[in-house]
DNA sequence: TAGATTGTTAATCGATTAACAATC
DNA sequence: TAGATTGTTAATCGATTAACAATC
């Protein structure tokens, strides 16, 4: 009924530890900390942190003792798997919330965002139940669960590395404003480039990425560099506080575990698309299993 | 130790049947087809197609008894999660080609391409054992039978429809024609655009995408226009006989099963990761379960 | 109430991983 | 032979799906 599972190859990473840890709604639940032993081959004794930050979205370990948010969002137990399709129900309510729809039943929604209806439940479960039975879902506050959710509510500044075509087409790419990302800057190291204006901003020399993603900061780099330059512009932004990186290089980035890659890369789309077309036609009237 | 699994947003359509059937090595295996009754509810039923056709890779149904031929790869049983690491072992092994080694042993390839040697083997099984134990693999043998599965020792074209910024960038992107797909055309309705060459074609109106694309045949087609023309685009396209699409719009291409849609959403990439920078940072130290 | 639709369970399915016998 | 590395098995893990009780 379904395209068959299929991991993501967007988030592919050389193997590193990444593992999480558990925050539930409006329960204090501590940090689960390994302790200080330096006992490399047993695994680490999970210590009770005392119920202090784990409200706190931002992840910045709290130095007082916060008051307990009313935390909306379990947001460490949501799976990537559902993660990957959230932007894409967003996508479709706002949509929805500009044609005034009020309320969506998950039938609907799913087939508009190309999941199956128990798919779209249970993923949104995941945010807390907001849905009505015998009613559907509430547009709206399903697109400010969702927002945030996503972390959609801060302003995220990004930065692109790399002023060739690919590079200029995204700094020009409107839907990177429209919802809700901010083009700190982009560089380059063409000399014949810097200076350009794209996106609203003006190409700047590679030199000057310190002081791009300084102030205010950016947490987000895009990379659209050569294959060979990339792993240098990864490291750079990397050392200046850059958490999150879209690599369109076909190359895969060696990064430390705290920070996140996700790849974009035209031609293995390409070749993908080449296996399924070089495959006996997939008939229409098959038979439904 | 490894990215969880991650079902691939880039895969996802409006539910429709997408029924494989498999392919053996060697073995001459009967397509599976469903009889001619038009019978909506009830299961089509499965016949024996004689044994005639399921060799050719090219998926066209023969007319003649063909000569069973040596058919590489069991192409049809390769899981989707699979098929979509390929390319990136394709793309480290010609690297290594590039830098003089001959054989490369699985722990090395896997580090190179971000995945587990377990996952690499078991991947590179699928194509058919090329390995040598105590040795590793070939490298030239390898990239060949890689690109045997991919389906790129034939010629691919690929016409863009949208010659806006992205559509440009693409179309200019070198790594297009480097892995052996070439640019049948890109078109637009904008009349400012149209007559303008970029990557070594010039752009078109769209009117003429059914002369650009029967001659010689393209049968994929990158759609980067915008989000309400998405739809129409695709329609057209596959009208025309595409079977493959790389969708950059953010929406769901509404499309026939025998067409496969891969998507690329830049906005969706960033929303990821500013989920993943919203979270408490992974602590490098972190307990391995 | 009756109809509709959610939230959740349990079953299925598929992908990943570790481990090791096979074998170069 | 001894060492190295594959191919494959079996176990684990996670994601999808169908179905239905809960409930608006």
């Amino acid at each position: 009924m379904h395209p068959p599972a299929d991991p993501d190859p967007h988030r592919r990473v050389n193997p590193q530890v990444r593992e999480g840890f558990s925050l539930c709604e409006l329960v204090p639940v501590p940090l689960r900390l390994i302790d200080g032993q330096a006992d490399g081959a047993s695994m680490g004794k999970v210590v009770d942190g005392g119920g202090e930050g784990a409200a706190e979205v931002t992840g910045i370990e709290s130095s007082g003792r916060l008051p307990w948010r009313k935390a909306t969002l379990a947001r460490r137990d949501i799976p990537d798997a559902v993660v990957s399709r959230l932007p894409g129900y967003l996508q479709v309510l706002t949509d929805l919330a500009a044609a005034g729809e009020r309320t969506i039943p998950s039938a609907e929604l799913a087939v508009r965002s190309g999941v199956g209806p128990a798919t779209l439940r249970k993923d949104l479960a995941h945010l807390g139940s907001t849905g009505t039975r015998g009613v559907g879902y509430q547009v709206d506050p399903l697109i400010a669960t969702l927002r945030d959710c996503l972390g959609l509510n801060r302003p995220w500044r990004v930065v692109i590395i790399g002023a060739g075509h690919l590079g200029r087409a995204l700094a020009a790419y409107p839907g990177f404003t429209e919802r809700g990302f901010s083009l700190a800057g982009i560089v380059d190291v063409d000399a014949a480039a810097i200076g350009t204006r794209v996106g609203g901003v003006t190409i700047r020399h590679t030199d000057d990425l310190a002081e791009l993603i300084a102030d205010p900061p950016s947490t987000m780099a895009v990379i659209a560099v050569p294959a060979l330059a990339a792993q240098r512009a990864a490291d750079q932004a990397i050392a200046l506080g850059v958490t999150g990186i879209l690599n369109f290089a076909p190359v895969v980035l060696n990064v430390p575990a705290s920070v996140e890659v996700r790849n974009v890369d035209l031609s293995t789309e390409l070749q993908i698309l080449a296996f399924h077309a070089g495959q006996p036609p997939a008939d229409e009237h098959q038979e439904v299993s």
